[in-house]
Parts: C-alpha cells; structure tokens; sequence
DNA sequence: AATGAATGAGGTTTCATTCAT
DNA sequence: TATGAATGAAACCTCATTCAT
C-alpha cells in the first residue's frame, strides 16, 4: 500500500524569480508535450526548452507528473477563464443566442490549443481525476441546468434532469472536442448550427 | 522514409500447442493491459501473466505493438461478429424498433469489456489508426446512410447528410463510451431512451 | 535511407569531474576490449570495468560503436603523433637511416599497444572504415611517394609508381602488424633489417 | 576454469542421408556467412537456408561454432586441394615459372571466394588456432624451403632461412588476401609481376 | 538555489540452446 | 531422427530521480 504521489507544488513560489521560473517551465513542458507527445516529453526535454538544468525542476516539482498536472491545470484556468469572460458578456441575451455563442465560443478556444488538446485527449494516461476540467464541466452543467428549470415549460415535460444534463454536456463537449480533432468537412459555422440543433430538438417539448 | 515496423504475427501456429499459445499471450495481454493501461503492459510482464518465458512472445509477435494491436483487433472482431448478428437478427423490424435493439447491444457489448475499451480510448490512439474499429464504424454509419436516404421524406428537408452522419456517430459513439466509462447513475433502459430521443428528435422534419 | 547512427561524443565534458569520467571510461573500454574482443566488450562490462554506472556510459556517448570508436581514434591519434615526432626527428638523415628509424619506431610503438591491436586487425572491420588510422596510412603513403619521386634515378625506372606505392606501404604495414601479433622468432633488429631489404631491394635499380 | 567446448563434429556421418545433410549445412552456412556477415548468421538463419528445423542443426554440430569452424574446414581444404594440383602440375618447370604460377593460382582461388574470404578475415572472432590453414601455410612454407635450400648458391649468403621463410610466407600470403579484398587498381599479372618480382629481389645475390 | 553528473531499475529484443512430441 | 516450441540469459539503451558541489 503506497501513498499516492504528491502532485502538488513543491514550494509556494513567493519571490517573483520563482514564479517566473515556474512559468518557464509550465511553457516548456506545454510545447514539448503539443510537439512530442506524452513519451517524448523526458524530463530532461523539459528543462532543456525551458532553459534550466533538470535538476532544478525538482525544485520546483515533486515528480514529473506533477508538471504534467499543472499543464493542464493551466488548460484547464485558462479555458474557464475565457468561457467565463464569454458566458458573462452574452448572460444577457435570450437563451438561444447566449447558448450559441457559448458553443462557438468553446470550439474557436479548443481549436486555439488543438495540438495540446491532442495530447490530452490521446496520450496522457489518466492521473487521477483531472480537478480542474471537471470542476468547470460541472460549471456549465450548474449553468444549463438554471435555464433548464427557469424555462422548465418550454421543454418537454418527461425530463429527467439529471439524466438529461449528463447527455447534454457530454454531447457537446465530446462533440466539439471530437470535431476539433478530427477536422470533418464540416465549417463551424453549420457545425455549431447543427449542435444547436441536437441540443434544442432535443429538450424541447 | 523508412518502413512501418511489421505488426503483422510473426508465425501462424500450425500444431495445436502453438495455437494454444497465442491464445494464452493474447489472454494474458488483455487482462495486463485492462488492469495496468499500456505502459503498465511490459512483455515481461504479460510472459509473466501468461505463463511462458519472455523469448516466447517473440516466436509469435514481432514486437509488443503487435501483441497490442492483436488485442485490438481481436476485441474489434468480437464486437463487429456480434453487433452483425444484432442487425441481421432486427434487419426485418421498422427501423425505430431495430435502431433502438442496436443502440442497446452495443451498450451491452461495450460493457462487457468495460477495462479494455477504458485503456482503448485512453491510451492507445498512440498506436496510429486503429484500423478494425475504425471499419466498424463506417459499417455503422453506412448502415445509417442507408435509412436516411431510404426513409428521407420522414426527416427535415435541410438535412446535409454528411455532417448529420458525422455528428449522428459520433454522438452516439462517443455517449456509449462515455456512459459505459463514466457510469452515470442512468440506468441503461433510461439511457438507450435517451439516446434513441436524442437521434431521432434531431433528424425527424 | 537511413541516417547511420550517430558516433559523435554526446556532450562535451566541461567539468574537471566529466573530463575524468571520460578518461576512466575510456581506458576501461580499452581494458575490456584488450581482454574480451568486440563481443565481450559489453556496455556492462565497459561501466562495470570503469567503476560507473551503466547508464553513465549514455552521458557521454550515444551507443556502444561510439566508445570503441573512440577508443580506436585515441590509439590511432596516438601512433600518429608518436610517429610523427619520430618522422621530424629523423628528417634530415639520409633516407635509408630515416626510413630504418620509421620501421624501428612503427614497430615499437604496435608492440605497446598489442592486445588492442589484435582486436582491432581481428575483429574491428565490422565497424567500417577506420578513418583516423586510414590517414596516418594516408600520411606515411605521401612521405613514400616524395622520397620514391625525389630519388627517382636511384629506383628501377620500369617502377609503376602507385602500384609500387601499395605494394610497399601494405607490405610494410602487414608484415609490422604480423610481426607483432604473431611473435615469430625473429628479434626486432632482424626484423627491421630484412623489411628495409625487403623494401630496397625491391624498388632500387 | 572451463573445457574449452567441444568444436568436432558430434557423430561421424556414417550413412549416406546424413553425409548429405551436413553437406547442406555447411553449403548453407557457407551462404548465409557470406551474405550476411558473422553476427548475422544465427543458427536459425543457417537452418532455414538448409531446409531443415534449427533443432536439426544440433544433430549434427555441437554448437554454432562448431559449424563455422567446419566451413572454415572446407575452405582451407578446397584450398589446399587446388593449390596442391597447382603445385603438383608445374613443378617440373623452374622454379621461376613454378612460384609465378603458384601466386597466380593462389590470387584466383581466393578471388573465387572472395565474399567468405572478406568474412574470414574481418569478421570471424578467432575461434582457436585456425588448424587446417595453419597446415597449408606450413605446406606451402616448407616447399619455399626445400626451393631455398635446393638452389642456395643463387641467393644471398647472409639469409636467415627461418626469418626469409617467415617474411616471404607472411608477405605473399597477406599481400594477396589484401590485394582481393581491396581491390586496389592494378591488373592481376601486374600484381603477380610485382609480387614475383618482390620475393625474387629479396632473396637473390 | 542551481547545476549537471551519476544512478540503476526497468524496458524491449535476440539468439544459442534444450526439450517434449 | 526430426521437429519446432520453449527457454532464459544477456545485450543495448532510456529516463525519472538523487546527490555532490
């Protein structure tokens, strides 16, 4: 029975030095994973790009597991950010104009980062649960379900919601990922048209 | 440019000890790598797994790759021999009837087999194209062309055919996975419903 | 086509600390190989035989070809630099004292490094083309050709000259090579005494 | 302290059938050696070229070594043989136009097997004292000796006839395996010319 | 804090040889 | 006697991690 690796920062960067350092190295090992993939990515790789010596991001990581939990932490903070920043600016508008620009907002912002979303989705092997993607998956899920119960009467009344929130998120994100991956003949326009579509035909009453 | 490396088995067991061989190998790397994920499954240990000594595997295989890829292919048949017989067992049915007998096998099947599929979605896009699903999956969707085009005055007139066929696979593809992985507490009946709601809501006029 | 590996000394030693590595690897990769042939001279060995680990090896040279190969140059470089000075020592004597102290000096200088010669006449073909030790032939061959062609009158005029030339140098460098790793009873005086006759009587008129 | 293994073969092939099949062992050995170098001739490789299973092999030899020394055997043999026809068939003549016709021959035979020659010399591990070569260059020094001794009224006076004999084997032996398998660019007669031309300037008055 | 040399377990693969049939 | 399946030691090499400076 072994404790689970440490995945958690070595130290606290609190002089402004270190958390360049720490970026440096969250840069680095970002552009090796999108450029090598998960099996290329050596530490030693790492540290060359991001300018230290290897020893040094021991420093500032247990493991190197650690540096590929931050990377995608870092997707994951910059993702929610902007989709954030999205879901705000278009709060106001009617529920099927904010719901469509969400959708595109999410394709363009996955389509920015294709080639590490590449490495994620295919390589990385599964380290324990990915915190940070998931707390925003529940996010947009809290956020569909408040519409779903505000317009409760105008969706068909059979619903499950639980059920139907698991469907829908999936739907869209493994849809989007999956179209941002695999690049079918279809332009974003008619494809955020057409999950749009899947989504309201589908809710509907 | 240089030659793929061979992925082809090495020798085709004549004598029955051989063939018993091969089985045990191919046995023990499905259960190695449902339980330890693909860099887990070293040749040590699936020899290990399977009771002969590591020189063995490579009177049979050329190199690991191939005894993953054999793993692969062998579940792909399976699961293609037995969704064929669903289809052909439901072909007569109305279409409603049999797509949604379809979309329950497949769950059915997929969850038979629910720590390899976990390993081939996870981890082994790093092997390439794999090419055995990848022609069930056209299967599939050839098969849903079919309907379309047969049953086309009973769905929406604007319909682009390829890029509803994408988004239709993919979806389900990617629900059945998901749910299979993910378990959600949907209970399988409920979830087939779904499903069946999700599809046909979005193609009907 | 293929890149042919690379042979190159991976990282160049900027440490007192490499720098006496490198030494220690070296001469223990000459040890093993004087003792044990190309075959025996495993990576293991070489480390073990070094007092270092097997995975430092790796820090500084790329594979296994690349640490015989330097060994060879280190030998080759010096035989060159050692014949060499003996070469500028002797310059201004006639040629016949001159090229009698070239062939006592050639011979003297194999008979050091014996065992490392037989492995390397025995066994190190495999490798390709010893480059550094094909230009000291190349080096010793030029001395040759300015003598035969400065003293023209004194040769056989019917001397096809390139023929001669390698007739001469393979001769003188074969028979060393023999002389010293087959140890016929003859004493060195002697030896060098008949190939100087051997090579004058040979090209004088 | 080990037995040094055992290299005879390890039944005297009584009967017909297996007379045959260590003959196309040793053919096929003699093959794969020759196209694939040293390293390169497994025993598998060597049986498959022989047409029977790799078990088979051990019938017939003890170890792998044992089949190199056999084909090592049969060159120095077939060597021996024609060069003994070639010796027997001009010895009337003198012995100027004897010993040319003896380098003449000796260049051919080894020109005819130059590809195993090229293994021989660059690539076989020395596997012990090498007996049956060892034997004709002892033959073929012993009639230069008889030949010195006959006419020594012809020659130097001051020859030391166990050095002469040593140089004078060892020149014309390793100057013709070097002449064919460098192939340096000088016409065979020439080569022989020069040759006879070496040993006769060196051991006349 | 930083360096980079050193470590050593572990990976894949080959192949001479043995053994059950 | 012949087969070919099985063996297992040993080869080369990588890389996450530690350690001396």
């Amino acid at each position: 029975m072994t404790h689970p690796p440490d995945m958690s920062p070595r130290r606290t960067p609190r002089q402004e030095r270190s958390r360049r350092t720490v970026e440096r190295i969250l840069a680095a090992a970002t552009r090796v994973l999108s450029e090598r993939g998960y099996d290329g990515a050596s530490t030693n790789r790492i540290a060359e790009a991001a300018g230290i010596s290897n020893g040094s991001l021991y420093q500032y990581f247990p493991n190197k597991d650690a540096i590929v939990v931050a990377v995608l932490d870092r997707f994951a903070d910059r993702l929610a950010d902007r989709l954030g920043a999205q879901i705000e600016s278009t709060m106001a508008e009617p529920w099927q104009v904010a719901g469509r620009a969400l959708l595109d907002a999410q394709i363009r912002l996955l389509e920015e980062d294709a080639d590490l979303l590449r490495i994620i989705v295919e390589q990385i092997p599964r380290l324990g649960p990915f915190d940070k993607l998931a707390a925003l998956q529940r996010r947009l899920t809290d956020l569909v379900r408040v519409y779903l119960l505000l317009n409760r009467d105008a969706f068909r009344e059979d619903l499950d919601v639980d059920a139907t929130l698991w469907i829908l998120t999936e739907t869209v994100g493994q849809l989007s990922i999956k179209y941002v991956l695999d690049r079918p003949p279809i332009p974003r326009e008619r494809m955020v048209d057409e999950l749009a579509a899947l989504v309201v035909r589908y809710i509907r009453a």
